[in-house]
DNA sequence: GGCCAGGTTCGCT
DNA sequence: AGCGAACATGGC
């Protein structure tokens, strides 16, 4: 077993992360939490499990510190390298939301949230492909039916992460989704559409048409009119994209229908629309893209609360 | 059963 | 450029 460290950005609150990324359930998509360990398979070279703890002491001025346990598998160096980067995407090691803090305690309605989700940073996804295939198949549809297609597209296609835990499937690679079936995909129920957008988003990845480094190139603006030139991307996944593909923190989806709702009734008990939440958050550039995260720690942890089955389970 | 959900494309004015 | 319809699912 092997073991790696990661040094987060302080101020970094582990356990807020692995909380927000595993939506206050426990559970979320393939990521695990139980208050202490958070287990994530990865598909890495044949794939493997995993686990996540904090580090009991604390390196003077330089905060927590992760311990990354790597259960079998592939160890070479280059291996292991990209274990590290996907977990410090997926717990939102980089990044610092200090600029966000100075805004927002000077804003009644919002300074509670940098309290209570102090050290929650930009929880990515683990790859630019796979934000941008979780956006597709979330687009329009509620929280939970988007659940629903995600867990089925992961278990129908999903890669193998070892023979420790044969049924744990991580998120499919752009290979596995750019032959998919169409009727395939359909009877997993995507629309039309969505299969299609899918099926060409993967195809462009996986035969090197569309990479990450040519795509993460350039301004916000230029990043996001870039993607929308994707079928099936437009304004709000371009900017879902730019904050949970590429970490870019000043990143808001400003059509989301949620964030309109909640941001709302913490300003002023009523929901925005999208012109009156745009406004609002002008005075968090350029850090838009936290207020966002924000936002939905409050979403996540609500729906947790109300959803019957949704408490978290704690020792 | 209708309507809303963490929207986007396409076809009409 | 601006507007309406269609799209598929899940929960209330």
């Amino acid at each position: 077993m092997e073991e790696l460290i990661v040094h987060p950005q302080p101020p970094y609150d582990f356990r807020v992360n692995a909380e927000y990324v595993t939506h206050f359930r426990g559970r979320e998509g393939v990521d695990s939490f139980d208050g202490t360990v958070f287990a994530r398979p990865v598909s890495t070279a044949g794939g493997c499990t995993v686990s996540v703890t904090q580090a009991p002491e604390v390196v003077e001025s330089d905060g927590h510190r992760l311990k990354v346990s790597v259960k079998e598998g592939a160890t070479d160096v280059a291996t292991l390298s990209a274990i590290q980067e996907e977990i410090e995407r997926v717990l939102g090691a980089h990044g610092d939301p200090t600029g966000f803090y100075d805004i927002a305690r000077n804003d009644p309605s919002l300074r509670p949230l940098t309290c209570q989700y102090h050290g929650l940073h930009i929880p990515l996804a683990a790859s630019l492909f796979e934000a941008l295939a979780w956006a597709v198949l979330g687009q329009q549809i509620s929280a939970h039916a988007a659940k629903a297609l995600r867990t089925r597209v992961i278990e129908r296609y999903g890669a193998a992460t070892g023979t420790a835990n044969p049924g744990m499937r991580a998120f499919p690679g752009p290979e596995a989704l750019a032959d998919a079936d169409l009727a395939e995909l359909r009877a997993l129920g995507l629309s039309k559409r969505k299969a299609e957008y899918l099926t060409d988003i993967a195809h462009g990845f996986a035969s090197g048409k569309l990479t990450c480094e040519h795509l993460k190139e350039g301004s916000d603006e230029e990043v996001a009119e870039r993607l929308r030139g994707l079928r099936g991307v437009g304004p709000w996944t371009a900017q879902w994209i730019l904050l949970r593909g590429l970490g870019r923190e000043d990143a808001f989806p400003a059509g989301d229908v949620a964030l309109q709702r909640v941001l709302g009734e913490l300003v002023r008990c009523s929901a925005f629309t999208e012109k009156e939440v745009r406004d609002f958050a002008e005075s968090y550039r350029p850090y838009r893209g936290y207020l966002t995260v924000y936002v939905f720690a409050v979403i996540r942890s609500r729906r947790a609360a109300t959803t019957p089955g949704g408490a978290q389970e704690r020792a």
